[in-house]
DNA sequence: GACCCCCGCGCCCCGGCGGGGGAGAGGTGG
DNA sequence: CCACCTCTCCCCCGCCGGGGCGCGGGGGTC
């Protein structure tokens, strides 16, 4: 079975170059072309396309307000776009993902990936650029799964050391909380060292990062 | 420059198959194997290793948690995990990316998709299996883009100043950050020195602090 | 062309912080 | 009584992080 392909780019060269490219293959037919978003969702009034090889970067209509469009109005789940642009950036390639878009690539990945990612899109999948998938990953990755329930780790401390965390989780220095305590730095630094040591972490920062995560502090609260 | 590779897996055949394919590229070395999670950290003592492709259904120390201590106790990026699995589960893959691992593909690829994996993790970047980035895209795409109402004072920054100060949120030193980004550590003060400055904070910690209360981060999400 | 911003990278300095070791006072419970 | 824990405080040391300064390159704008 053969995938429709649309092109839509602002640049006839680089529609030319991926026409040639995709109609080389046998399950791949270049169906329509469009150059700007407002062109595209004209043709695919009258163009039954599976899939959508969009340029992010056009003039009149981008191609993120076309992606966002094209999947807003689709019902059986196509087409489906893949969205390409030449820059790798954070804010294209998450606007186009919160668009709708099915997939994201670079502009100069080799033919065999671009294709290959078509064949992806069509069924049903998707990808993203290496450098993309990256930024996702540390994004959200710590949100997949469940949550490793309420952290039996701070329980350790004693009642002196979940004080000073909480006082570290607000940015504090050793200096500022051993005024607010009204005990020696000192006292405060050896307090530090064991709540790193119980809690097996590495320096402040990642104390901070652990008690908002275990919900010893709220954001705002 | 050679990336070196420990496989770890506890069907020997599985093993030699994989050593077979990836010492046939010239830029792969496979320098160790290990049969399961807890070999895998012994050997790690010894061996410096740039990727580990982990298998995920173990016996003794599963491949998840292996990961985790792994990811948990590298201090310059590196190993880096890509985890491999037989079966496409969003549990498994979403378990294995919540743990650290940088790349999720399923033991079916063909050769040369696993070779371009290991040298785009070995790179610092991200490779994740189609199926399980459209799995990824469905859960998270709503949430990408701008953070909703996001404080003004974020607005200052630069994106990759943005991207900078989501890492050190996760409790990354300046090196670790170099690392993941791809640029020297040298690069990576002067961003966070420029973060401090324009968001008026003291230290990274505050800027934790900022990170979280402002809705850059949200707690488990 | 001149200017500015962003990025990447290097150098220096130094102060805070983390790690180790030691040590005394109080309170608990075997 | 002694062991154990907690809180308190001290010294030394090494390192990372933060601040200052400079340099080059790329991309915009005027």
């Amino acid at each position: 079975m053969t995938v429709r392909v649309m092109i839509v780019d602002d640049q006839a060269l680089v529609r030319a170059g991926f026409r040639m490219v995709l109609d080389s293959q046998p399950d791949l037919a270049v169906v329509a072309e469009a150059i700007d978003g407002a062109d595209a969702l004209r043709v695919l009034d009258r163009v039954a396309v599976d899939v959508v090889v969009m340029d992010l970067r056009m003039p009149t209509m981008d191609g993120v307000e076309a992606t966002r469009r094209i999947c807003a109005r689709r019902d059986d789940g196509r087409p489906r776009v893949l969205a390409l642009t030449t820059f790798d950036t954070e804010a294209d390639a998450f606007a186009a993902l919160r668009a709708g878009a099915s997939g994201f690539l670079l502009k100069n990945v080799p033919p065999e990936e671009l294709m290959a990612a078509i064949r992806v899109v069509a069924q049903g999948d998707s990808v993203v650029a290496p450098s993309i998938t990256r930024r996702l990953l540390d994004r959200f990755a710590g949100q997949l799964g469940p949550a490793p329930a309420a952290d039996p780790r701070l329980a350790q401390l004693t009642e002196r050391e979940r004080e000073v965390l909480l006082l570290v989780a607000q940015g504090l220095s050793n200096a500022e909380i051993a005024a607010r305590v009204h005990v020696a730095e000192a006292t405060v630094k050896t307090h530090v060292g064991r709540i790193l040591a119980k809690l097996q972490l590495r320096d402040r920062v990642q104390a901070v990062v652990l008690a908002y995560e275990s919900g010893l502090i709220t954001p705002g609260g």
